[in-house]
DNA sequence: GACTTGCTTGAACGATCAATCAACAACCGT
DNA sequence: ACGGTTGTTGATTGATCGTTCAAGCAAGTC
């Protein structure tokens, strides 16, 4: 159930997810344990989907590597504007919303990370020699989440997306600079 | 009380407030007519003590304007490792949890992230002709945030401060970048 | 020494929430 | 038709939490 992404994990009661399900308390306890292991069953959902949920829908129409990174980027910021601000990243939220997560909980968001940057290091190594060869591609992966995950941060807090473009923006630059770097070798 | 800041404001409860004061409860209502007046309470005394706090104890030993940017950062990274990364940013944190938040409890994030970004453009303004003229040194100063708070986000959740020390390393690469820009105009 | 004012005490209240459980229905194979 | 399994119902429980308040205390004022 989606309601985690809007409203927080604390901040949603086994009641707003019944009322959300049509069920009982009683079918839900029967499928999942504890409210816990309700997050851990949408963590892996998504986890297991953000293939189909977050790249087929941005990449639909861009080819090129490094665009389709900043389209990835785009639907983020398409996210932000049709909830005024208010969701971003839900995996993003979610690590620092709990404060001391259980173990399982903290590890399958590291591994929602790890498919997005990963995700982002397949399009770091398609786009080839555009890149300085020395590149660490995978901490460059990690730093386009950094600056996705700040963006949104920034954004939510002053409620303007400008912050999230300006964050996206800087990255450009970055990758600006990099490929021309990659043109003309040291 | 900074317990918020270790714990988060939903997770803190009064009883820990009041058992880590030393007070009772009736003596702290009688202060704060709520609990979210004693964050509005706690935000504004670290808005109003980012200086002493922060900025001056990173600062003591480092002049060169670039260099304290990222002795700043450092400095996160210290309360990272000692916390065992448990501590990031204190207003990221708040930033990311409270999904609701009251219009002034918002605000005082706001506040509190403009009062960073702008020791940041004093940093940048002192560097004065080592970057572009062109740069938009406020823009600049939101993405050494956005890199901080992705930083920490990621080291947070992966138990790891590498994964901040390489926020940090990509955008020390992008400042390299720009100073050698800078270097060779166009 | 009465009276006011400012602050403290800590038990109590009401609300909310996660979790439980005994009773019950629906479906299946035989 | 029957027993067994699986899934459902929803009132209830126990714990926690933010907040309140009547009573008390200490210090200052006239």
């Amino acid at each position: 159930m989606e309601l985690f992404w809007l409203k927080g994990y604390n901040s949603t009661s086994i009641a707003d997810l019944l009322s959300r399900t049509q069920l009982n308390s009683g079918s839900l306890y029967h499928v999942f344990p504890s409210k816990q292991d309700v997050l851990i069953g949408v963590l892996e959902a998504y986890r297991d989907g953000i293939e189909q949920m977050l790249l087929e829908p941005a990449w639909g129409s861009v080819d090129d590597p490094i665009e389709k990174i900043f389209a990835l980027l785009n639907g983020y910021r398409t996210m932000i504007v049709e909830s005024d601000c208010a969701y971003g990243c839900p995996i993003g939220s979610l690590a620092l919303e709990l404060h001391e997560p259980d173990p399982r909980v903290r590890e399958l968001l590291a591994e929602n990370f790890e498919n997005w940057t990963a995700a982002i290091v397949g399009c770091l190594d398609a786009a080839g020699k555009r890149l300085p060869p020395a590149t660490d591609k995978q901490a460059l992966a990690q730093f386009v989440l950094t600056a996705m995950e700040g963006g949104v941060m920034q954004a939510r807090t002053h409620l303007d997306v400008a912050y999230f473009d300006r964050a996206v923006e800087q990255l450009r630059a970055h990758f600006s600079l990099l490929e021309k770097a990659a043109k003309t070798p040291a």
